[in-house]
DNA sequence: GGCACCATGTAACGAGTTACATGATTCT
DNA sequence: AGAATCATGTAACTCGTTACATGGTGCC
């Protein structure tokens, strides 16, 4: 749903072949967001089409199929990315589709993220609490079965990702106050 | 791909009618699991051909619309169940996978957890390493730009991900020591 | 009578995944 | 000469999502 976005930010970071952004994608790129060479020229194709980026081919001289291709994204392409940023609602667990809109952000921003984040902040909150209770309810006997245990460490898990997570928002949400004016 | 695993553990845990495992994925198990009510009756019917899960129909003398179904777990599909949990070999990014093996575990188990998660714990250490690689190599100046601060904050996002999950993953691998003889 | 909830499904679409396919260049 | 890498794509399939569809029960 995301993925022609990404392609898009990756791109105004640094214009790219199709091959080269597959690469970035097994990368750095991957280690949050995952896009396969054949999706890559799927929505490359289409972006092209809808008028988002624009191609250059290098070296006219060589056989077209080992020509390297270079898209970089034109003006409506980057007021799509805004847009995007902007106008998409994510909720808590759309956490790296954040991470991307905090790319985004850095590279054209400021886009609005001081807006966003604190109401994932609270909504991340409310996820914890509501965890909290489930561990008060279900986990406060003095022994537990191995399959409690397991199911409680389930629990836990749950419970680490939202406090890590809040911390890192706290601190990334000062980032963005100071950020957009 | 692990849709119709997730619907056998949930139908180990409590046997269940279609709508009411809807309603158990919309409430506690979609914290970390999704399944509409669609996927639901669309695996249900697979896994019922596959000769997994039997079908119970209550109340024979309402309309055939209204009747409920009560859909209970055969042996096969119990095995199916524990041979998915040994065979699936997860990567260090299938952490809700994990948990969802550890659900099995708590219902089935012990099923040899305690294999696996110290391989996806070493994993996860590299990955780790890597990041602060990253970090050291990229984030080290004094003073950085903005975009830069965005760049690092992502950065640690997956470091403090990485470390929470950590120290969870090794409280949990002595939980399966001791389960797992 | 109408609304919310119980209970079951079908159909169409779009996106991601896997497999297939071709050809040039560079290194050993 | 062969293997790895560069570089581009097509085709088929499966899964998840959205929309559609039906009908009963219980409450105000």
């Amino acid at each position: 749903m995301s993925t022609p976005h990404a392609i898009l930010i990756a791109l105004l970071e640094k214009p790219s072949s199709g091959y080269d952004l597959a690469r970035r994608f097994d990368r750095a790129i991957g280690y949050f967001w995952q896009a396969t060479h054949q999706q890559i020229y799927r929505e490359l194709g289409r972006m092209v089409a809808a008028g988002w980026v624009a191609v250059v081919e290098e070296g006219a001289t060589q056989p077209a199929a080992t020509r390297k291709k270079v898209y970089r994204v034109l003006p409506v392409g980057r007021e799509e990315v805004a847009r995007w940023v902007r106008e998409t609602r994510l909720s808590a667990d759309d956490r790296n589709v954040l991470l991307l809109k905090l790319r985004a952000d850095a590279v054209i921003g400021p886009l609005g993220l001081d807006k966003e984040l604190p109401r994932l902040i609270d909504e991340a909150r409310a996820r914890l609490k509501t965890y909290r209770e489930i561990e008060q309810r279900d986990f406060s006997a003095p022994t537990l079965t191995r399959g409690q245990q397991l199911q409680y460490a389930i629990l836990k898990a749950g419970i680490r990702t939202q406090e890590s997570w809040l911390e890192w928002a706290d601190e990334t949400r000062q980032l963005l106050d100071n950020g957009d004016a």
